[in-house]
DNA sequence: ACAAGCCTAGACCGATCTGTCTTCCCGATG
DNA sequence: CATCGGGAAGACAGATCGGTCTAGGCTTGT
């Protein structure tokens, strides 16, 4: 049987390997760690990389569909906390600013990963997916939110949090979280006022 | 004659790495790109290479610097162009636009590269200081144009900047200068009047 | 009991990696 | 002319790359 629910007594390879690419793809990047040390860390035998994700670059595609898994839940999990459509807005960084605390923190994923990848690249297209929903998920906050042009100010907005995510990492700075939440209320302020 | 202005009948060595190096580095990535084909796109043996530089790391190294120097160089020159001190400042936007419309641009060289690099190495001390020299001119700008809390508004724009420079890269869309320009323009009106 | 499937362990492949070394050429200087 | 040094060309080394393959074990269903 297997596994149907999300934890089991052991692992599956697939979800080792995962757990493993995770680890090392994000904490050291993409093209600098190689297979090998991918099925070590994972304690899977290389044919079973080979049998479940059938290359590198889709096992790289899997990594960032997992991330941009996670990142969407746990947004939008964190958003059901606030009320007004001015705070739920704004919670998106209230949002990041608990993923830059987080000990192995490390930038956006995709980002770095596209930093490496080859123009229409599985990898590209990963992050392609993740930057139109986040652009989606601003665009929908501010509409809800009655802002007259909600695409304008979602691409202010998507620049802050692309700018947070970007300064957290290489001035390992977390509060770069709150600086773009007082500028996105700001840009918020003045886009409902006007 | 070993060639006392910048253009010579033949680049040195030296110059025809680093032209290589900044094209391949910049276009493909630090780790995707091999030294072999760093010396064999500059006409020069790989001896030469490890004479001049000493390692890959250090060519990474040089490329970032000669990188950060253009970039300053760059800026400051369109700087000189504005007269008031709030256009200086949303100025530097325009700067940024202008390299974003370059054909081969392909983002910031710092923030890829240090992608890529391991904590501490000579990769990431350039994108330090690269870092902090845009913090640096922010802030000053900040000032110039009598900023109560420079350092506060610097930081802001510092996110808008980076932010500008991710999405012209992975959205292709250079018009992201111009969204960050608006946006800094209203920050910067904000916290003059408050 | 037995066969089918998934998994492990690891040899193996050709290519490529960074870095070193040797050999030779060519131009400038004494 | 002789000497000397920088650079070109490329062989070479040892490691690692992504990827394939074989051989064997362990579990499962029939």
């Amino acid at each position: 049987m297997p596994s149907k629910a999300t934890t089991a007594v052991t692992p599956s390879a697939r979800e080792r390997l995962l757990a493993a690419a995770d680890d090392l793809f994000y904490r050291e990047g993409v093209q600098t760690v190689g297979i090998d040390r991918i099925v070590q860390k994972a304690g899977v035998a290389k044919a079973s990389l080979y049998n479940l994700f059938g290359s590198k670059e889709e096992l790289v595609q899997a990594y960032l569909d997992a991330r941009h898994a996670a990142t969407r839940e746990q947004v939008e999990r964190a958003l059901t906390r606030f009320r007004t459509p001015r705070e739920r807005l704004l919670g998106v960084f209230d949002a990041q600013g608990q993923l830059f605390t987080e000990p192995d923190f490390n930038g956006c994923a995709h980002m770095s990963a596209s930093a490496e990848a080859r123009p229409g690249s599985p990898t590209e297209c990963a992050a392609e997916r993740f930057r139109q929903w986040v652009r989606m998920m601003f665009t929908d906050l501010a509409k809800e939110a009655g802002v007259a042009d909600a695409e304008g100010l979602a691409r202010q907005l998507h620049l802050l949090y692309d700018g947070a995510g970007v300064s957290a990492r290489m001035d390992h700075d977390p509060s770069a979280a709150t600086t773009a939440r007082a500028a996105a209320a700001m840009l918020f302020d003045a886009a409902v006022k006007g």
